[in-house]
Order: C-alpha cells, then sequence, then structure tokens
DNA sequence: AGATCGATCTTTTCACTGCCAAGATTGCGC
DNA sequence: GCGCAATCTTGGCAGTGAAAAGATCGATCT
C-alpha cells in the first residue's frame, strides 16, 4: 500500500459526484469520502482546505465540463435550440455537478477557478444568442427568457418534479415553443 | 420563564427560514435553532422528528403559500402571465421555502401534509393553463414550458447568476415572450 | 549515490451536531 | 382535586469538520 494515493484529488471529486448524485449534497461527508478512497480523515484537507473547498472545484469543474458541451453543440450547427438542449443533457447527465454549480451556500464564490470556470460557460452561452441579435428582438432579454427555460425544466427534471418518459425530446420540444423559427432541430 | 414556549413550533419554522435565506439550507442546526428559541436541544424533535421532519414542515408551507398566491394572480385576473409573476414573486420573497421546496434529498418525501401542499399548488398551476387550452396547442406542454420558464428565471435570480435591477418586471418581460397574446399585463 | 526540500498523508484533538433514552414540568379534561 | 397527555429538559453517544503537529515519500540538485 503506497502511501501516497496516486490520484488522490481526481479520486475524491468523483466519489463525492457519486454520492450527490445518490444521495443529495448534504449528505457528503469529507470523512465518508476519505473511507472510500481508502486514506485519512484528514487526508482531503490537504487537497482542498474545507468542504466548501472540495465542492468548488467539483462546481468548477462542472461549469468547465457544461463550457465544452454547449459550445459543441453551437459548433455543430444545431442552433439555439440545439444548445439548450445540450444544457439539459448536461444537467442529466451531471446531476451532482449541476446541483453543486447553482448553490452557492456551499461554494467559497470567491474562488479563482470557479470564476474562470464560470467565464467560460458564460461566453458559451452567450454565443448562441448573439447569432441571433440579427433577427431583431432583445438580445439580452431572449437571452434571460432561453436560460431560464432549459434551466427550470432540467431543475424540475432533477428534482423530481417533472418525470417525463423522454426528457431530451420534451426540453427540445419546450425549446421550439420560445424560438418555433428555429429549424434545425428537426 | 414559562416551562412551555408556547408557540414553539412556529418560532422554529420562522427562524429556520431565516437562517436559510442568510446562510444556506445547509448551515441551519436544530441546535442553533433552539438556542434562538430559548429552549433546549431536544425540543425540536418534539414537534418536527428529526431535521428533515423540520424541513418538510418548512416545505408544505411553502407549497401552501405558492398555492395561494398563484390563485390569487388567477382570480385576479393576471392571465398565465400574471400567475408566472406571482410564481416568481413567492420565490423571491420567500427564499428559503422555495429553496427547501424543490430539493427532496433534504425531505421526508412521504409526508403526507407535503403531499397535500404539492397537490394544491400543482391543481393552482394546472387551472392556469387548462384556461388557455381551447386556444389550442399541447397543454400539457405548454404548462411544462411555463412552470420551467418561471421556476428557471427564480432559480437563477436567487442562485446569483442573473442579478436583474427589477426582477418582477423582467419576469413578465420573459412571460411575454412565451405568451406574447396575452395582453392582461399591461 | 546521497542529502535536501516540498508535497502528501497520518495521528490526535476539540467543538459541534443529530439523535436517542429517560425523566421532569405543565396545563387540560374528568 | 387527579390523572393524563403534551411539552420540554438532561445526559449521553456516535459521527463530523477542522486545526495542529508529525511522519513519509519522491523529485531535484550536486
Amino acid at each position: 500500500m503506497a502511501y501516497h494515493h496516486g490520484d488522490l484529488r481526481r479520486a475524491l471529486l468523483a466519489a463525492a459526484a457519486a454520492a450527490i448524485a445518490e444521495s443529495g449534497a448534504y449528505a457528503v461527508s469529507l470523512r465518508g469520502l476519505a473511507r472510500q478512497a481508502g486514506v485519512s480523515n484528514a487526508a482531503p484537507a490537504h487537497h482542498f482546505g474545507d468542504k466548501p473547498g472540495l465542492l468548488t472545484a467539483l462546481a468548477a469543474e462542472g461549469y468547465g465540463m457544461l463550457a465544452d458541451t454547449v459550445a459543441e453543440a453551437r459548433l455543430a450547427g444545431g442552433g439555439i435550440v440545439g444548445m439548450g438542449a445540450a444544457y439539459v443533457r448536461f444537467a442529466l447527465e451531471h446531476p451532482a455537478h449541476f446541483e453543486v454549480m447553482f448553490q452557492p451556500g456551499l461554494l467559497r464564490t470567491d474562488d479563482e477557478e470557479l470564476a474562470a470556470a464560470q467565464a467560460r460557460a458564460s461566453d458559451a452561452l452567450a454565443a448562441g444568442i448573439a447569432e441571433r441579435r440579427a433577427e431583431g428582438g432583445d438580445a439580452g432579454l431572449t437571452g434571460v427568457a432561453a436560460w431560464s427555460l432549459v434551466h427550470g425544466y432540467a431543475t424540475l427534471v432533477l428534482s423530481g418534479s417533472l418525470r417525463p418518459e423522454d426528457p431530451r425530446g420534451q426540453a427540445r420540444a419546450i425549446a421550439r415553443l420560445l424560438f418555433p423559427e428555429d429549424a434545425t432541430g428537426h
């Protein structure tokens, strides 16, 4: 048994994501994660400082993945409906990250890495809205509406308030209600 | 100092709501609430059983208030835009209730009182959508879209992701984007 | 090769929390 | 008045987050 774990930081983040996805963010304990990783109580503190530090790292990872997911959908030519569907898909595939990302009470909101990842995600989303600017209308308001729509849908599904048979399909359907002229989503 | 507090249950719920609104749901402790109420450690347990029990009572109270708020907006003739604005207003005025209501990991989801309050709120919301059925379109999908829009907007504002100057006005504005033919919101 | 230094992990400890068991106090109905 | 049920207290246990101090490893430099 090596004294050094090898990749403890990554192992802890993965274990935390699994635990949160199953039992919610409040159920995760640093000591429990340490036990799973076969490591002592205080080991996580070295990598993350404290509990908010660990959750902040998880949130930053989430914002990074969200930025990549949305940017990829945009480059694939999915239009704003495709980007919205990608947003929902990310939330449903990474529920733990998504849950932590939007609970500032759990995070160290002054963290640099977190701010950078948030900015990347924000830029990726804004790029999709900017493309629609030529078509007229208040781009800022349209962006707020689009974000609210997909964010709310994802949140309601994750909380169990909505239980659709085909979440991705329904996500596209409601996005087309807000953007009926977007023909890219077949 | 009376041995009986008089209205401990209400006092604990109010203190919990205040604490959650300020510091988030994970920061609340039964012992801390008991101290604020000038009562011993185990007193809250008698009224709520355990911590999920207390948060469940808070969530049920929240669903009740939401049902009243939305029903009132409907009877006032505000149309679906007015109901959406009422939903957002409730969330911003009662952030602690709203936060707990949509985090099933914090609640006893099999609680009867909670289920009843949820049903009341669900009925109040559905009534607004049903009125629009005559105008054609998929009423179910429209309802999901409307709920997602206002719920997402409220969540994003509460999480600090959006910081609008006039949240209520912007809520109405994005609701009109989804329901442009609803003329009731001046 | 050998010494050094920083990164990584452990052990120990403390205050705090949720929860349980057992008992004390109060007010209400008979 | 008396008992009874509701309400609250005390004491205790296991688990948690966090800090302090020390042990071990691995890379780097000479």
